[in-house]
Formats: C-alpha cells, structure tokens, sequence
DNA sequence: CTCTGCTATTTGATTGATCAGTCAGGACTT
DNA sequence: AAGTCCTGACTGATCAATCAAATAGCAGAG
C-alpha cells in the first residue's frame, strides 16, 4: 500500500493519485459504488479527502477513471490475444477462443504484482447494473472487443447464427461472473472440496461449461425443444 | 399500485404493509440496497418515512423481509417442481431439470397478477454481494435447494462426480444471472435481433446452454485439458 | 344507540450522523 | 515568484431513525 518505504512521507508528489486510485479500487470493490464513501476511500489512501476532489473532480470520475484504466488494461490483452490467435488467416480452436475471452480478467486479480482482484468485483457490479451511466461505461469499454469475441464465435462455430453466437457471449460473460464474484459459495456448497481460488482448475471447469454449451446451441435445436416443461 | 378505488383514502389499514414492501422492492430494484432511501420508498409507497420504521423497525429488516418473502415464493415452487419429477423413483430428463431451476423465478418477473420482474434485480444484486449479511441471505434461503438440485444433477448425470455437479450448480446460476438483469446488452450487441424479454426463448437458450454444457463438464476431461493456452 | 376507553396505525417535526463537494491558504519544487 | 500538490475547516444536503401527538376501529358499558 506504502509505495515508498518511507512512514510519514507523502512528498512524492505524482505517487498520491495513484494510490487513491488503488485505495478506492478496493473500497468500491468492497462496499460497492452507493456504499463508498469518499471519506473511506481518503483513509483507505491516507490522504485527506480534499486531495481526492483535487485529482479527480467528482466520485464518478474517480469511478469512471478506475474502470477506464482497467478494462483498457484488460481489454488490450484480451485483444492482443484475439490478434495472435487469428494471425497469418489461421482458426483457433474454441478452447483457445474461451481462454482469450476470460484469461486477461483472471489473472490482473492474481498478479502479485498488482493487486488483488479488487477490479473483477466492480466489473461484476457493473455488468449486473441497472444504472444508466454504469450501463454506458460497459457499452463504451466492452461492447467492442464483444463485438469481436461474438464475430470469432461465428468463425470457430461455422453454423451458429449471429443471434446465437450473441447468447452465447452473454451466457459465457454470465459464467464468467461467477468465477469473478469470489463469493465463496462452491466451498459452502462442496464442505470446501470446490475453491473458487484456484485459479487454473477453475478456467478448466469454466472452458469445459462454455465450450459445451456454445457447441450446444450452435448445434442442436434438439436439445432446446425439449426443455418445455 | 393503489390497492382501493378511493383517491385520496389510506383508511384501509393494513393494506399499507404491503404497499411498502412493494414500492421497496420497486426502489431496492432501481437503485439498489445503498442508493435506496427509506425516503424514496416512503414517497414511493405514498405513506410518511416514519410509517417504514413503525412496520419495519429498520431498512435492513425491510429489505431482509422482502428477500425472504420472495425466496420463499420462488423455492418453495422450485421444491414442488423437484417433487413433481423425482415423484415414483422417476428419473426426469436434464433439460426437466433446468427448466425447474430457472422457470419459478422467470414466471415470478412475469406473472401479470404479481409485480415486475423487481426481485430478480435484488437476487442479482444479492448473489453477487460481498457483504457478510447479504451473503448470509443467501446461504439461508438459497443454499438448501442449491443442494437439491445438486443432487438431482447427480442423478441425472450418472458419470458427474460431486465437485463437478456443485461447479455445473454454480455456472447455471451464473448463465441464470444474465437473464435476471435484464440490462438489455443483447439487444445491443445484436443491433436489436436477441431481446432478453422474451421469456420463453430465453429460456430455450439458456436450457440447450446450460444442458450442454453440463454434459460437457461431466463427461469431457479431453475438452478442458486443452484449454490451456 | 351512544358514550368511553383501548389498541393499532399513521404522521409531522426533529435528531445527530454522515454525505459529496468547496475554499482559502500552506508547503514544497523549480 | 510561479505553479503544483495538499490539507483543515467548512457548507448545505441528505441520511436512517425517533418521538409525541393525532386518528381510526373496535370493544364493552350504560
């Protein structure tokens, strides 16, 4: 948290903004947008919450900067990966496909460089928000790289529909989020044999689930019909 | 919204109850737990704020009271729907058992006596919930038929081990998850084609998903070996 | 049929706490 | 001296919760 090594000092000027930025990460992640407190957030950094309103303005800009910075971060990758898989007219497998699509958001929370997995929690929030401004922020960050992942669904899965390829991105963002939200619920529910924290294991199970369950609705209508009680 | 024909007349006394815990859960729904003020409901509901603490004793019992009045609902018709299919040592077909799973909590949003698809917002909201108290919400009224229907896909998938019937649990309740918030993305990302509120579509899409990808995590060691990268 | 007291319901007014945001000025750097 | 960084003190708004007092419905007594 104390960048620097030094106990009182905070005259390294530049370092501030980020630590509340890192600061208010946590706490948002926490608490959640409406339950933050910009007095939390200033403890939360140790700087006074004036310095707060001086670097960002608003508790929506420090909010908006914080996902911007993050899902550019996550997002880039995410791309970068699509670039590579695709590259030289080559066609990944859907296995490769899924690991590009969650891999990114995954390991920014397991980094030990970075920190904590603070932004998966926010991101989760947001995704579920009725919130028009929350809704928007999605749209602007991750419709595009959507846009893609739902294009390559269709190249992977030749005889899945657009409307189908779509459901699928939905749903698999939808599995996704339960790996995201951390809620320790499969340990409850197995007496502790299913833990949420180990990661790789955990992008197995969800690459099997999706791949599936894309391969489910782009092949069978079968399957589907039947489900009317 | 008001119950009697009568313009101007509260004199009908404990109709004013349930008028409260539905225009709370209207404004819970909206705004969330945080950015929900008993003001906003008391205006909602049309009775003083003061009229919330006399019935209610504090928010966070008001909001315990409809999260617990609804789950009720809902799980006590998941259970008889499980009751139905296991009825005689019957053994009912996957896509039976997912349509038991989601199908209360869809007709609940849906049902034209009841009221919108409010709590399906709250549930949302709740299962992705950081917070202890919310978290317990959950484990009380949600975990016991969690295990029911754990147990069913253990039945119905015979190869399934435990671990992976409780990972199959959890991504189903995700996949459920994008349906319940309803916040439109699919319309969006499909330039209008993929509409979230035609319910019985949605879920033929979730069962041949969801199905598919349960049969994948039970039998397929092979597909999620490959995932990594 | 009316008067009287009892209980449940409802409200306006108010409390102290906490909220996001502002501002004048201090301190450090260049 | 100019500019950036930072803070303590403050503002007005809004928060959940409280409370005394008003009202309604209903009981039994006369």
């Amino acid at each position: 948290m104390n960048v620097t090594g030094s106990p009182s000092a905070n005259r390294s000027a530049p370092d501030n903004r980020e630590a509340i930025m890192l600061a208010a990460e946590r706490v948002f992640a926490k608490d959640g947008y409406d339950g933050s407190s910009m007095r939390d957030i200033a403890k939360e950094a140790n700087v006074s919450q004036a310095l707060l309103h001086y670097h960002f303005g608003t508790k929506e800009k420090l909010f908006d900067e914080i996902f911007r910075f993050r899902a550019t971060e996550i997002n880039g990758e995410r791309g970068r990966h699509l670039d590579r898989l695709f590259a030289d007219g080559a066609t990944p497998s859907l296995p490769q496909l899924v690991d590009a699509l969650f891999r990114p958001t995954v390991e920014l929370g397991h980094d030990p460089d970075r920190f904590g997995n603070f932004f998966s929690r926010i991101l989760v929030a947001a995704a579920n928000s009725d919130d028009p401004h929350t809704k928007n922020l999605i749209a602007q960050h991750y419709d595009g790289i959507a846009q893609r992942f739902i294009a390559a669904f269709q190249k992977v899965l030749p005889g899945i529909s657009h409307e189908d390829a779509v459901w699928a991105y939905i749903f698999s963002i939808g599995v996704g989020m339960t790996m995201m939200a951390r809620t320790g619920r499969s340990a409850r529910l197995s007496n502790g044999s299913c833990d949420d924290s180990n990661v790789e294991l955990l992008l197995q199970k969800i690459s099997a689930f999706v791949c599936g369950g894309m391969n489910s609705l782009a092949g069978a209508v079968e399957n589907a019909v039947a489900s009317s009680r």
